[in-house]
DNA sequence: AGTTTTATGTAACAAAAGTTACTGAGTTTG
DNA sequence: CAAACTCAGTAACTTTTGTTACATAAAACT
């Protein structure tokens, strides 16, 4: 259904209108980067992979993860969603050896390519340019760190319920269409675990689980009620 | 021995020359900025405190952790060594709201104290200071995906190993002077975890562990060969 | 020197998370 | 429609991690 292959695409003078930068930088960004539309489970960015662009996205979002190869097992860090960028990839720009992350679209997606070069020009030159990075650096950090502390601190029962709740309001709806295995993946767990925790919470009432409803969709985990009780499970 | 007030002192005009920064920068930073003398153990920030100022650290250390109030525990996110800042400051001087986090000195330490509307002020002023900034977003991202990493992805065992380490490695010395219950703390878990496992490594000869030595020092953990042995348990 | 405090050693236990293996439901495909 | 495939349900089990409780060792403090 979905060809692995981007596809180029135009560029669409209107496309960069919503961003919030000045209206100088976008001309300059409409003259010196490519805007690309890639397909749902295209790979953006591969392991370690050197960075010639950055990726805006324009339309869609991508997910980025880590991912252990020795266990075969890998953990969510972020989304991009549209007006965001990569963190992992100024990281790259700014001079760091990038750790490997995976960069992956998560339905069809229009990115706008920023080369390198630019990016580090540009903070200097455009007020707007750099706040965004600034934002940028802001933002992730303070997600990671979010997602750290839960993980040290919290058990998994507790951290599905929150990946629903997240789910739920990045969606606007209470209907989560995804396998437990994918859930496992975003959690770094395995999907038995996740199997037996939803189990528990459909028997505690909080969700109701439903298996490939619409034709095409994938499962179903329906939120009835997500409360935040402590602990549901035994 | 050591009192919890920070001890005031006159600026010393060569204390600033060892930073990579503008000379024209440092001028300005002499007049506009504090420098303090803080005591070993001296809180620096409160969980989620308002700052009016950012520490940048002179000489001495200051160790940055996470605590979870409910479970009384804490993890170590990183340390501001000399030429360094902290991070969450940055964080909350950008503007966003700080998450709860706690700095202690290490040791006895100096700080040069930046108020926030300067930071924000030479970062579009002084090239070399906007190349800081971005400088300890990048490392300190780094630094907290790496920890991430290996909370997800690696048992205990390896974790203290890694600690020691890297212990060893940033004091320059074999000998680790440090209670198995602070080590515990840095790492997020408790103390008898911690002697379980050290105890076996002593078992398996990596390391070797020892009692109050030196007169007023503290537990010593002596290495003996780390060796990136994959399992050396059971 | 004796008391108090702090730190470690250890066993027994409990809880949490992960693994294996097998079942069957539901879909997709030839 | 039958075979193949994907996904979920579940039980039994193992491993890992955390907890409680108590003993002992060393240091700090009168």
């Amino acid at each position: 259904m979905n060809t692995d292959k981007e596809i180029e695409c135009v560029k669409n003078e209107t496309e960069l209108q919503s961003l919030p930068l000045e209206e100088e930088l976008k001309t300059e960004m409409e003259s010196q980067c490519m805007v690309l539309t890639y397909n749902k489970d295209k790979t953006i960015v591969e392991a370690g992979s050197f960075m010639q662009v950055i990726p805006l996205v324009l339309k869609g979002s991508i997910r980025v993860f880590r991912r252990d190869c020795d266990m075969d097992r890998e953990i969510l860090l972020y989304y991009i969603d549209p007006g965001q960028t990569c963190i992992m990839s100024l990281v790259a720009c700014f001079g760091y050896s990038i750790s490997k992350v995976y960069a992956v679209t998560e339905k069809k997606s229009r990115l706008l390519l920023i080369p390198t070069t630019r990016v580090r020009e540009w903070q200097k030159k455009y007020n707007s340019w750099n706040s965004f990075v600034i934002n940028t650096f802001l933002k992730r950090y303070t997600e990671l760190l979010r997602a750290f502390d839960e993980l040290s601190f919290k058990n998994i029962d507790v951290r599905i319920q929150r990946y629903l709740e997240d789910y739920s309001e990045r969606n606007v709806t209470k209907s989560i269409k995804r396998t437990h295995h994918e859930i496992a993946n975003e959690l770094g767990t395995s999907r038995v675990v996740v199997s037996r925790i939803l189990k528990n919470m459909e028997n505690a009432g909080i969700v109701e689980l439903r298996r490939g409803f619409d034709q095409i969709e994938k499962i179903t985990i329906w939120l009835i009620g997500l409360r935040t009780t402590k602990h549901f499970l035994l």
